[in-house]
RNA sequence: GGUCCGGUAGCUCAGUUGAAUAGAGCAACUGCCUUCUAAGCAGUAGGUCACAGGUUUGAAUCCUGUCCGGAUCACCA
């Protein structure tokens, strides 16, 4: 239990014994002490002043004296301020912590609360490869199921491929047209890229056919729909839908050259999934919504034979889920979806990580739900992130500013090779190590860069900026990391190595005020993590992190670990370093980040 | 126009369940490598927390209004 909720039931009871006051204990504020008082927690006086009706000194001091007395080995000291109550904490009680924490390899791991998420992310689109804005949903999705995992979450990984509708076929035609029969293989070429290459060439000469006919006189809007090859394209949705052979054969056969391709991407980003969902599969599903909410009169049809739902109680407005053709559209997709996920998972939530130009629709996603009284409606969960954009403006693949997932990450990789052989720090390492040190630290950059935002803000994406080793960068915390373990690995060749496993003696150790902000720190990890679950917000846990990883650094430039004042001393610091690198470790691990050794 | 989100240092961001003198990083400048990794540390400088009211012992944080930026309101997905 973290000592913040030990110290707020203490406070409870020593208001009620001193003044027969109830308080509840959420009404307690705590916070840490600001460095320039003495004290490393601080209790906030004035939410309850005005009801004893005494001066805040007076309760300050009141409180302050049945603690200490009372609770002798938590409190040490405190003081008062205005309406503050600084209190000290013993170091026998930090020490004691310490030496019970150390050692753990995930400090912070919360048992199982039995309570089962689904995570749906990633999604991608099956006619282009992943850009930027698809690796901030990875890096989200993939961060914040682990992070519930973390918390004690039962949690699945889910992928709802969009394998189907006019823009594959776009690909589709334009390979037709255009590929001589090339393939991934013939060219040496990424599936994914292959095929995004044709989705343009589509565009291309998609407008090259409007301005054709427009130059003929034909209007814009007559133009766009008159085209051949957009004809084309619609003719082969509508084949696919009618399961015309050959449709399907090149459907597929591109459609696999597309997933060779994102297997690569997702391997070396570490996206995974427990079950893939194919839109092809499940479009279909949702129709038997439409005839259960015609039941329950939650929909009703209009005279052309189309269904909507009328949201305008809610704000909102009325939305069709039929068209009049009989055919499905996105929402009624979705509505099919959720319910087959639940058959499979049971969940008690469901949290889908996608962008924020989406919110109204999950909006009325969930409305629906919870309109057609489905049972896990409420557990609905919309993690909306902004786009990322880049310092020129938004990125637009027609304008080809897209910054391609690829590119990117060997772009980082790059600099990280660059940055670290410009060091001189290469030697020791074998050709494999410096790979996998290389691909750790620009992959780790990327995903830090991306996290370490609050996902409900747009980012701009300045590549200078990004390849940054220096400040608040994941480089920073993965080379304190590997400065610690070069102590450790120091410690471990000394003859007299286990001396740290005794410790009763060193309970009463003085500290200084650096080793002390360094354990009250990590004291605070599983409240960051639970904080970070909560909110289903990855920056919590790379804000923190960067903290840790900062004070350490001060640490490590005042005090001497190997050259300690005493023996205590230095088992304390190894100790307190051991359990950094540990702390280190499990959060950036939950950010989907690699730590080195060394670096 | 309706709805939602954002506006904090030159730039990128924390802080937004109200609490002490608003914090980091980058960029700029000054120091620190005969002592555990200088991808580091210490320091200087940089702020009408978009604006105006209000609530409160106390407001960057809550309420109202205004301005600016973005998203969205498709028989697209």
């Amino acid at each position: 239990m973290s000592i913040v909720s030990q110290i707020k039931p203490l406070v409870a009871k020593a208001l009620k014994e001193l003044y027969n006051f109830e308080i509840n204990e959420q009404d307690l504020i705590i916070n840490t002490t600001k460095p320039e008082f003495e004290g490393d927690y601080t209790l906030v006086l004035f939410s309850f002043v005005k009801a004893l009706k005494k001066t805040p000194e007076q309760i300050g001091k009141d409180l302050g004296d049945h603690l200490t007395a009372q609770h002798a080995t938590i409190f040490y000291s405190y003081n008062v301020i205005k309406g503050f109550l600084n209190l000290v904490i013993t170091n026998e009680y930090w020490v004691n912590f310490l030496q019970t924490n150390f050692l753990a390899a995930q400090f912070g791991i919360k048992i199982s609360n039995g309570v089962k998420v689904i995570v749906e992310y990633s999604s991608p689109n099956t006619n282009k490869p992943l850009h930027l804005g698809h690796l901030r949903n990875n890096f989200l999705g993939w961060s914040v199921a682990e992070i519930l995992k973390a918390n004690g979450y039962e949690v699945f990984k889910t992928c709802v491929v969009n394998d189907r509708g006019i823009h594959i076929c776009k690909s589709m035609v334009a390979w037709q047209l255009f590929a001589n029969g090339e393939t991934p293989q013939t060219t040496n070429s990424k599936g994914d890229h292959f095929v995004g290459d044709y989705y343009v060439k589509f565009d291309e000469e998609y407008k090259k056919q409007i301005s054709h006919l427009m130059v003929k006189g034909v209007s814009k809007e007559e133009a766009e729909k008159q085209a051949p090859i957009m004809k084309k394209a619609q003719q082969m949705l509508l084949d696919w839908e009618a399961d015309k052979p050959e449709v399907i054969e090149l459907w597929r056969k591109m459609n696999q050259w597309v997933y060779e391709g994102f297997d690569i991407t997702y391997k070396r980003i570490g996206t995974d999934f427990n079950k893939l969902y194919y839109e092809s599969d499940t479009f279909i599903i949702g129709k038997k919504f439409v005839e259960e909410g015609l039941e329950k009169k939650v929909f009703f049809k209009k005279e052309d034979g189309s269904v909507w739902v009328d949201l305008t109680a809610e704000g909102l407005d009325e939305k069709l889920v039929l068209r009049k053709d009989g055919t499905s559209v996105y929402i009624t997709q979705d509505l099919g979806l959720a319910d087959e996920k639940y058959k499979d998972f049971h969940y008690d939530q469901s949290i889908y990580v996608i962008g924020d130009e989406q919110n109204y629709h999950m909006k009325v996603l969930k409305l629906m739900l919870q309109k057609l009284e489905k049972p896990y409606a409420d557990g609905i969960y919309h993690l909306s992130y902004g786009m990322v954009d880049l310092p020129t403006g938004r990125m637009k693949s027609r304008e080809g500013t897209v910054v391609d997932a690829d590119d990117i990450l060997d772009e980082m990789i790059k600099e990280a090779e660059k940055k670290t052989k410009d060091q001189g720090k290469t030697e020791g390492f074998t050709e494999a190590e410096l790979e996998e040190l290389y691909e750790m630290i620009g992959t780790g950059g990327l995903k830090f860069f991306l996290l370490r935002v609050d996902p409900k803000k747009r980012i701009i994406f300045n590549p200078e900026e990004s390849v940054d080793l220096h400040g608040f960068t994941a480089t920073h915390i993965q080379y304190t990391h590997a400065r610690i373990k070069s102590i450790l690995r120091k410690e471990k060749a000394d003859p007299a190595y286990g001396i740290r496993d005794s410790g009763s003696e060193t309970r009463n150790l003085e500290l200084f005020s650096l080793e002390r902000e360094m354990i009250i720190l990590l004291e605070q990890f599983p409240t960051i993590l639970e904080q970070a679950a909560d909110e289903h917000n990855p920056s919590v846990v790379a804000i923190y992190i960067y903290s840790v990883a900062k004070t350490f650094n001060t640490f490590y430039a005042e005090h001497s670990v190997m050259n300690a004042e005493s023996p205590d001393k230095k088992q304390l610091r190894l100790q307190l370093s051991e359990m950094t690198a540990n702390v280190i470790a499990y959060a950036m691990h939950l950010l989907g980040i690699k730590v080195p050794e060394r670096m």
